[in-house]
DNA sequence: GCCGTTTTCGGCCCGACTGTTTTCAGTCG
């Protein structure tokens, strides 16, 4: 069983805790926690660039010992240091970091205090009353521990997915828009980076002195409770359970104070270190040269104090945004007017809601030129797919319909399986009749790595197969990907002339974002396609220009940013 | 432990809020 860069990003991550908790060095701790990471967050399998003969100090945040000990991870399952913290001290105490309110100085003073090293005994203590009786604990402390157990035991502490949290924003920024005196307001953080899920929500404000907005929110419906208020800053809890960050600011500080909540961290700490380069600080409230405000205002202004272009928030992940930008070679990243049309869309003949003429109408409200009806195939009963005879029909269907449309297409597709062997679950001979095929997997996930990859690049070698449908399988938070060795399919889909697609349904958003990084450095292009079941699926767009955005693609990565005639010269094998 | 457009040594982002304290450490983002 090979080891994946999430066991090797625990184990980094694992010691980290505990060097923090023995007290060791911070920016020793800071090194392991940075390649942890940036491990996890690799598109590529750590194994396999070893294999491949990657220098790995060659990663940010990466040098000689760590690359060595991330070998040996790879090579062993092990690590040496890790074994010997683990004769030095409890392992356990590392899994306390994650209780809201506790660090690492005060879990060792906890195991020093009370021989705490579980959250069993965490919460045994707590409900003794141990806890308050520990110099610099208190009664206040001791009630948030027991109830921070009991959140982490329930896991609620699950990341939320963008679409979700879009509805929670929306709502709240309503509200607080309300507020007197508010002029800016602003849904930061990785919200605003589009990530898939976000961790909480971070809303900026600029308003009027004595504004009402804070005791506002504070009070808002939906609040269960204030886990801090100040002037400036407080944070609440949805009941949904989801946290929310409410910062204001003065509006001379608001570009600084965008960027700075917008994140990522990592993106923040390169900026500010190139400030420093700059003799400049750069802080929420401005760009300050000798204790002067020389920018602030604006996001752009900000960057441009420390000699950068504007760089698009989905980028701020420090993966390599910083190089680019000194360079000028950031990407012009699509956006959603570039999109024309949406090649993965089903209707009520098999699972969804509406027939080929709504859902016409409804594309042709979001200015499309085309989409393409990608119903399933017979294998997926349980969506009635289409047999042959049913293939032909709705072909029929379509070709009577778009000799009544003006100006707009519908293209005749399928979401055809993928079945075992590699094999189509139709015939050629159906297949050819249409102008394109969304192939996907929806079985036997469980193949091990090396035949899941065989089975997908063998369906590649049929002439019909066009577009790898949500090429990796997963269900944010629900499914994991299937194992499949995705350089290898996609430099299949480069050599067969095959597109990815990135499924935009918020529940997917498949591929990820550092797949679409891959596809771009790779030269594969991709769809985006938001898998529509009733029509307002189609404004899932949304999510999969966002998860696009974030692995660097332009309009001219994407396929069906093309007119029609264009896109049918580049559908053709 | 990492890193270098002054550096191979000596730095390493920076501020708000809380709780437990009498001036601040710890935690968080």
């Amino acid at each position: 069983m090979p080891v994946q860069n999430n066991d090797i990003a625990k184990v980094l991550t694992t010691v980290a805790d505990l060097l923090e908790i023995k007290g060791e060095n911070p920016f020793r701790v800071r090194a392991y926690r940075n390649a942890g990471r940036t491990v996890s967050g690799l598109s590529r399998s750590v194994g396999e660039m070893i294999e491949d003969g990657r220098d790995l100090s060659r990663l940010s945040g990466i040098g000689a010992d760590l690359a060595g000990k991330i070998r040996e991870v790879v090579e062993t399952g092990r690590l040496t240091l890790l074994e010997n913290l683990r004769n030095e001290m409890p392992v356990e105490l590392s899994n306390l970091m994650a209780i809201s309110g506790l660090g690492a100085t005060r879990i060792a003073i906890l195991n020093k205090e009370l021989d705490i090293t579980t959250l069993d005994d965490l919460e045994e203590a707590a409900r003794d009353g141990r806890i308050e009786d520990v110099e610099g604990f208190g009664k206040k402390t001791e009630k948030k521990i027991l109830e921070e157990v009991q959140r982490l035991r329930q896991e609620k502490q699950q990341r939320t997915k963008l679409a979700v949290a879009e509805q929670y924003a929306k709502s709240l920024v309503d509200h607080l828009a309300k507020a007197e005196g508010v002029k800016d307001i602003m849904v930061a953080g990785s919200y605003r980076r589009r990530r898939e899920t976000v961790r909480d929500l971070d809303i900026l404000i600029t308003c009027r002195r004595g504004s009402e907005v804070m005791s506002r929110f504070v009070k808002y419906d939906d609040v269960d409770e204030v886990i801090s208020q100040g002037k400036t800053k407080s944070t609440v809890r949805l009941r949904s359970d989801l946290q929310v960050d409410l910062r204001v600011v003065p509006q001379v500080s608001y570009g600084s104070a965008l960027l700075y909540f917008t994140g990522s961290k990592e993106h923040n700490i390169a900026v500010r270190k190139i400030a420093i380069e700059k003799k400049l600080k750069l802080n929420e409230y401005g760009v300050f040269k000798d204790d002067e405000r020389v920018a602030g205002r604006t996001e752009e202004q900000v960057y441009e104090k420390v000699g950068l272009p504007f760089i698009d928030p989905e980028l701020r992940e420090n993966r390599g945004e910083i190089e680019a930008a000194r360079k000028n070679e950031l990407p012009r990243l699509v956006v959603p007017q570039d999109i024309r049309g949406d090649l993965h869309v089903h209707t009520k003949r098999t699972d969804g809601r509406h027939t080929i003429e709504e859902l016409v109408k409804a594309a042709r409200k979001r200015r499309y030129d085309y989409i393409a009806i990608a119903d399933h195939s017979k294998r997926v009963t349980v969506a009635h797919g289409l047999t042959p005879r049913d293939v032909r029909q709705q072909i029929e269907e379509i070709d009577d319909l778009n000799g009544r449309l003006q100006e707009f297409t519908v293209l005749k597709a399928i979401e055809v399986d993928i079945l075992e062997d590699g094999s189509l679950d139709l015939p050629d001979d159906v297949l050819k009749e249409l102008d394109l095929t969304v192939c996907s997997v929806h079985s036997k996930f469980g193949l091990s790595r090396s035949r899941q990859t065989d089975r997908i690049r063998r369906a590649m070698e049929n002439r019909y197969f066009t577009i790898l449908g949500h090429p990796t399988g997963r269900m944010i938070n629900e499914r994991e990907p299937y194992e499949v060795d995705m350089e290898a399919i996609m430099t299949a889909a480069k050599d067969k002339g095959c597109f990815l697609e990135v499924n935009a349904h918020p529940d997917r958003l498949d591929l990820n974002d550092a797949h679409c990084k891959m596809a771009k450095d790779m030269g594969v292009k991709v769809v985006l396609s938001t898998d529509t079941h009733r029509v307002d699926d189609l404004d899932f767009m949304r999510f999969g220009v966002g998860q696009a955005r974030r692995g660097w693609l332009e309009a001219d990565d994407v396929i069906n940013t093309n007119s029609l005639k264009e896109l049918k010269r580049r559908l053709k094998r």
